[in-house]
DNA sequence: AGCACGCCGACT
DNA sequence: GTCGGCGTGCTC
């Protein structure tokens, strides 16, 4: 028997079925993983089969081992992956993988056995790491695991010559086992188990060297006990360095319980849902689309609080009702505690959550649940969408205008391309919610190539909030160079007043924190990125965004020795304001300083409401998730600071974000208020922000669409590459840049429709000590430009000259 | 990409 | 003489 396989060590360039022989007595059908030889080497290799064939095995190589008894993945699966190969430009099983919960995966173990060959006991052995390394497997009789012969040889680099040394002299054999991960409901604790004194003294004994030793037991001394992860996190310190304090018998590794499900508090109901006239039309509409052969994609434009949700409950009802399952994808989990806890309290245990920061093992429960038919309901974040349902009727994708729903690793797919790809192979209806499409939803919808259903009312014919812009240049006349303008104060001081509370919004992300130097300016950045480190402070450390490289903050400037600040959102800055003009009036305060994991976004919210604090002030993370009757003000500080970056994305992501934040006012029985300061009054997106205008909006945006050729009349084609040596990189790119122009003219590409931009550095430099340029393509994408790129990709990566430069494609991407 | 094979200079 | 340098070509 042949099977045919897509492995996981082949790359892009080389990514194709490979065919493998299998005895009968295997049960190998398409969609399950097995582990195969491959290269010359042999090395295992994990693989996925597409196909599986009746056939005389002449000098195939055979397939080592069955990781399933059923296939993880059904024809349609296999069938997406292949769609998303060549729409994403990856590989099949980089698509394949992507779709599996992580708990699925195998980790693998290596070990090492020695040969019968044992002369090297007479010789004198000149690698001095294999020396220590047969030594050692002689002590442990023969054979050990590679975590074992790795605390001999600490250094991965070394270790690897060493073992490969070793195996090329035949004196040992490797091998590679795959093993199912225990899951990760547990987790490793540390905990002091030496007298305090004793630890201390024996850190205080290594001065040099055993830095890290010191770090973890000086933490350790002051807590106790703490889960290895936040050791790590704390100290900078890597796991094997607790593993080794807990040789020396300092401190204890021990196995603790995490708590597998995260309780979903089912939210209270008054009464039955009643849908409102506009709403049951909607939903009429709606419903029979889902029942037609051939559903397709439908736009639920609904305006704030026009009861999108009361709609999604039904249409979900009537798909569970007709037999089949329904995927309900959010932007992020974290964010939707109400939208969650009101979707347990109408579907209860058919519900399945499924997101990328659930522990493997739970994701892994929840997985089963869904293949298994049991959960009739997913909802999770963008990976949901490849949830395993076998009849799938309905998949939503709420607020469907979010950049969450782009993958920004390989494979770089799109939620909503997944889902109607999904959608026209199961005939299952694509439903996409938002208050604010992206204007290439809303395109689709006046165009007919979607459904579009609207939803204008407000509930309970509520008004919407009266904005207000601020200009912020007759502030600075007036002579008030604070960030709340005159009128934004008066406000804030009448809300107070009568007893309701308000909203102060930066719009900036709220993760980050810098630390400059007061005299020079200069701020730390990373070794390895062209980035500034970020200033985190529960563990006084300076980390990097991009790779990951800590390091503890200084307490003077590394450059010049000057004392050091941070400076971070500016939240901290509004709120020092704000205590100096009302002393009296508490200020509660949201941004990457406040929130912790003891502290989270839903828990500020909630003190928020519950102890009826009269301001807070936050970050964009303010303006998503919960319902909050009693604010009637909304103040947006610095509306135009999203509009000036490059991407042809940005007036419609700061109108979406203006809009979110203003429809946060007066949800309850007041009117509400919202102000607007910014330095460009006049601009078309503040004023159509203001009167919530999506529709003036849209006609605007759409014309410079189409002016620009950007989506959706046009695409961009992002290629990146990069590499450790720029000049390479560069090269790299002009070459690239080249030959896609000359196949370009081959084809029937005029540079009318197409043309190249670039090479151009990307918007971070360099990233882990790798240089990154990009071309960009404008073009309209088709399939034979999408296997021109292909084909470009390969031979780009096939060319001797571009070792140590890899590319790759990104289509209209977020940046 | 990773890895073996193969053909040349530097050491015991 | 062998060890190991990197250039070349293949991966069922």
């Amino acid at each position: 028997m042949i099977a045919k396989i897509a492995v996981s060590a082949a790359n892009f360039a080389i990514d194709k079925p490979y065919s493998y022989c299998f005895s009968t007595e295997m049960h190998i059908a398409p969609g399950m993983r097995v582990v195969v030889p491959f290269g010359r080497s042999n090395r295992a290799t994990e693989g996925v089969v597409l196909t599986v064939e009746d056939g005389a095995a002449d000098g195939l190589k055979s397939v080592i081992r069955v990781m399933d008894d059923a296939p993880v993945l059904s024809d349609t699966m296999l069938r997406l992956a292949s769609f998303m190969k060549e729409r994403y430009f990856c590989t099949f099983f980089d698509a394949a993988r992507s779709m599996l919960p992580a708990g699925l995966w195998f980790q693998s173990k290596d070990s090492y056995t020695l040969t019968q060959d044992r002369s090297w006991q007479d010789k004198t052995v000149r690698q001095a790491d294999g020396k220590l390394l047969l030594q050692a497997l002689a002590d442990c009789g023969g054979s050990a695991e590679g975590s074992v012969l790795r605390q001999i040889v600490t250094d991965e680099e070394r270790f690897e010559r060493a073992v490969s040394y070793l195996v090329n002299k035949k004196w040992i054999t490797a091998q590679r086992d795959y093993l199912r991960r225990t899951g990760d409901k547990q987790q490793q604790v540390a905990t002091l188990c030496a007298s305090a004194e004793e630890a201390l003294a024996y850190a205080a004994s290594r001065p040099k060297g055993a830095a890290m030793q010191r770090c973890v037991l000086e933490l350790l001394c002051s807590i106790g006990s703490a889960p290895v992860k936040e050791i790590c996190y704390f100290t900078g310190a890597k796991p094997a360095t607790v593993r080794r304090l807990a040789e020396l018998g300092y401190v204890e590794l021990s196995e603790k319980e995490v708590l597998r499900c995260r309780e979903i508090k089912p939210a209270r109901l008054d009464g039955p849902l009643t849908l409102n006239c506009e709403q049951q039309e909607a939903f009429d509409g709606l419903s029979v689309q889902m029942n037609a052969e051939t559903p397709g994609t439908a736009l639920l434009y609904g305006v704030t609080g026009s009861g999108k949700t009361s709609v999604y409950i039904k249409l979900i009802q009537r798909c569970i009702d007709i037999g089949k399952q329904a995927i309900l994808l959010v932007p992020e989990i974290a964010l939707t505690p109400q939208l969650l806890g009101l979707m347990a309290a109408y579907f209860g245990e058919q519900v399945a959550v499924l997101h990328s920061s659930l522990p493997a093992g739970e994701r892994y429960d929840q997985w089963k649940r869904v293949r298994s038919g049991d959960a009739k309901l997913v909802i999770g974040t963008r990976s949901a969408v490849f949830a395993p349902c076998a009849k799938l009727g309905l998949i939503i994708l709420d607020e469907e205008q979010e950049h969450s729903y782009k993958s920004e690793n390989t494979p770089r797919y799109h939620a909503r391309e997944v889902a109607q790809w999904r959608g026209l192979k199961e005939n299952a209806l694509v439903l996409l919610g938002s208050a604010t499409p992206s204007v290439e939803s809303m395109f689709y919808a006046k165009s007919g190539r979607y459904q579009l259903y609207k939803l204008k009312n407000r509930f309970g014919g509520r008004p919407l909030p009266k904005v207000e812009i601020v200009d912020m240049h007759q502030e600075a006349k007036l002579g008030n160079d604070l960030s709340l303008s005159n009128s934004l104060q008066n406000a804030l001081r009448e809300t107070e007043q009568s007893g309701k509370q308000a909203i102060l919004f930066l719009n900036r992300r709220g993760n980050s924190r810098a630390m400059v130097c007061v005299d020079c300016r200069e701020s730390p950045e990373c070794p390895r990125c062209s980035a500034r480190l970020t200033y985190h402070s529960a563990n006084q450390r300076l980390m990097c965004h991009y790779c990951g490289h800590s390091m503890p903050a200084p307490n003077r400037c590394p450059s010049c020795g000057g004392p050091v600040k941070t400076v971070g959102t500016g939240t901290q800055k509004v709120q020092q304001e704000l205590q100096a003009q009302f002393s009296d009036i508490p200020v509660e305060r949201m941004d990457a300083d406040t929130v912790t994991a003891n502290n989270t976004h839903e828990m500020i919210l909630e003190r928020f409401q519950k102890e009826h604090i009269p301001i807070l002030i936050g970050t964009q993370m303010v303006a998503k998730g919960l319902n909050l009757p009693d604010v009637t003000l909304v103040g947006v500080l610095d509306g135009d600071l999203s509009l000036y970056n490059d991407s042809y994305r940005s007036a419609e992501t700061t109108f979406n974000m203006l809009t979110q934040v203003v429809g946060r006012a007066g949800r309850g029985d007041t009117v509400g208020r919202a102000m607007i300061q910014t330095y460009v009054p006049e601009h078309n997106v503040i004023t159509l922000a203001a009167k919530q205008d999506y529709d003036g909006f849209y006609d605007l945006e759409i014309g410079l669409r189409k002016h620009l050729q950007t989506p959706p009349f046009g695409d961009l084609a992002v290629i990146t590459l990069t590499g450790q040596e720029e000049a390479r990189v560069l090269h790299g790119a002009a070459k690239l840049k080249q030959s896609l122009q000359f196949l370009l003219q081959q084809g029937e590409y005029t540079n009318e429709h197409c043309t190249v931009l670039g090479p151009a550095p990307c918007p971070v430099a360099k990233i882990n000590y790798n240089y990154r340029y990009r071309l960009t393509l404008r073009c309209k994408m088709s399939r034979p430009l999408r296997l021109l790129l292909a084909h470009l990709l390969r031979q780009f990566s096939q060319d001797r000259e571009n070792r140590g430069v890899s590319a790759f494609i990104d289509v209209n991407g977020f940046d």
